[in-house]
DNA sequence: TCACTTACTGGGAACGCTTCCAACTACGTC
DNA sequence: GACGTAGTTGGAAGCGTTCCCAGTAAGTGA
């Protein structure tokens, strides 16, 4: 039904070896005969089997993006689109293919295909939730791994990160700067180590001013919009209330907003707010949110460099790369105390 | 290197053919044979390549995920993640993969390994934005595809969409039930046929109440909260002013909602507005939009089984599947006259 | 006891490609 | 004129499965 390479070959007058030297473009082939050949691939619109020489060459030219959490809950802000759009600019470059293996809400089967052998390359982790399953697969598996984020469990996986904890300094700092000093915070999941970074971060700068971290002003969300509203709505109820809050996601930081306007407060008069992130709506939100940009699409595309790089050619001695990309202050209008 | 299932077939003394009868359950094998097998595969932790299997059954399990714009555009609100879960469910529940096919914004090799034969057994078409890459490869293209939403040009491509038309026409009357008449829209890009669409649902509902369609009232957006921003204030230069606004996309409502109060006008006393998609965002903003609500997670799942029930057992005699899924009103603040 | 089924098993071709190896040319070179 | 040598080619053995086909052993009814 297909066409074959034996097809080729025939048409051409040449053998298979032939035609498949000059599909991979061997030296070595007399120019006439290269024409022929080419020819008879144009003429007949010949697309090579990707599967058969998958087994032969023993690579499929795939990586592997793994989801591990019900991609909704990640969806929600830009975050993952974004990191999908980096991986997958290096791997059009290097004429790589992705597979999504992610874990649906309703389905028992995460990552169903990677145990399979042969079908992927290699696979990059695309948030590092360190559930059982994950760290069930890491342990018994054999392809190359990269994570986006640091695998505490697991040190011997690269990984490519952002700087979490100094970007959330930079930002409580300037809320610091600004004069508040009853600071709270929206922390993000303490399970995911972006969590717990960002609020080391929030520790760090009200440590360096001398402000002690008061554990009431705490509060656990999980970077949505709906429980920064439900944590705002919980730290308004202490007296004082707290006079700036970080949010440790933007998403989180419009739930707190939320939940002011209904208490009919207003940012940053009353309250200053502060996020994580910079996702596109954080510009264009009333008042405009101060936040720290994170490099989404260039942490995609690095950590798909460092895979791809470590496939084409596997250095000789095992060295476990570990890249930190910096994080940026972005100071809009949602923390500068109206005179 | 890896274990093969002659390894497997020596370990438990059989024949490579017994091993593979085994492994995939075919009747007629002795069961302390078959247990023997499985101990095997067990004590190896032997995982069958999934290559090998893909050249001999000619087949890949795996269909594509085709996304013919740049990624960013597209998940800027939740409706890509929300049909990529939705085509997981389905794929997980039966046992196939999901290769992602994007166009990034800087890469010039769309559906780069779709013509690569025996890679996909089939594809779906995650938006169908006609554009010229997208034609161009459905006119050479052989394995099955599935579209979501409708391709004008390509009458013969079974698909699945939601009623856009009556959900628009629905969301409009509604305005006009309420007492609005001078009602304006903000509309999608007119070369996706949602946009189309919801423009003449739209069209419909004013007609239906005999109030004419304004072209000044009528707006082009891009789906995105920039464009409904943009739009809203080109809007609000018009004397008078339209009263109520329907957006085409809840971003773009949100957007042009960031507008209205640039202006200092309130909603839904000054100018009532509604969306349409119902993100999460919609319930949660203030006032809450009244807006129209797609099953988009459905509509993957559909467009799924669709593809693979085709895939699994062809149909004798060639139909064209069409799956209309129905929208639903929403109705929250955002269009109420107060008393 | 003899066909005749039925349950089970192994051999080997096939899937469509890559690549090693050997062989064959043509061309100088001593 | 024998002898490398480099360029060029085809044969054939893989890659790890599936599955058809033939064959054996055991059970069944006349």
């Amino acid at each position: 039904m297909n066409i074959t390479l034996d097809e080729i070959a025939h048409r051409a007058g040449v053998s298979r070896s032939t035609a498949s030297r000059v599909l991979n473009h061997h030296p070595h082939v007399n120019p006439a005969v290269r024409e022929r050949v080419w020819q008879a691939i144009r003429e007949t619109n010949y697309q090579p089997n990707h599967t058969a020489r998958s087994l032969a060459i023993r690579r499929s030219q795939v990586i592997g993006i793994i989801i591990p959490q019900p991609i909704h809950t990640l969806f929600a802000d830009p975050y993952l689109p974004l990191l999908i759009e980096g991986i997958a600019h290096t791997c059009n470059e290097r004429q790589f293919a992705m597979m999504l293996e992610l874990a649906t809400s309703t389905g028992n089967h995460p990552y169903l295909h990677i145990g399979r052998r042969g079908f992927l390359d290699g696979a990059i982790i695309a948030s590092a939730v360190e559930d059982q399953f994950l760290l069930q697969w890491l342990q018994q598996e054999t392809i190359p791994v990269v994570s986006i984020g640091r695998i505490i469990s697991h040190p011997g996986i690269p990984y490519v990160d952002v700087d979490n904890r100094h970007g959330a300094r930079m930002v409580v700092e300037h809320l610091i700067h600004c004069g508040y000093r009853r600071i709270a915070t929206i922390t993000g999941p303490m399970n995911i180590i972006a969590g717990r970074e960002r609020y080391m971060g929030y520790c760090d700068a009200l440590t360096a001013a001398g402000i002690s971290v008061q554990p009431e002003l705490v509060i656990e969300g999980n970077f949505s919009e709906e429980s920064g509203y439900i944590a705002m709505n919980t730290l308004l109820r202490f007296d004082p209330r707290p006079d700036a809050v970080f949010a440790a996601s933007d998403m989180m930081a419009l739930g707190a907003l939320r939940a002011l306007r209904a208490a009919g407060l207003t940012v940053p008069n009353d309250v200053a707010l502060a996020g994580f992130d910079d996702i596109p709506l954080a510009a264009a939100m009333t008042p405009a949110l101060t936040t720290v940009r994170q490099p989404i699409a260039k942490l995609g595309q690095t950590a798909a460099c460092l895979l791809l790089d470590y496939l084409l050619n596997p250095p000789a001695e095992p060295t476990v790369q570990r890249v930190i990309l910096p994080t940026e202050l972005v100071i809009r209008e949602s923390c500068h105390k109206q005179p």
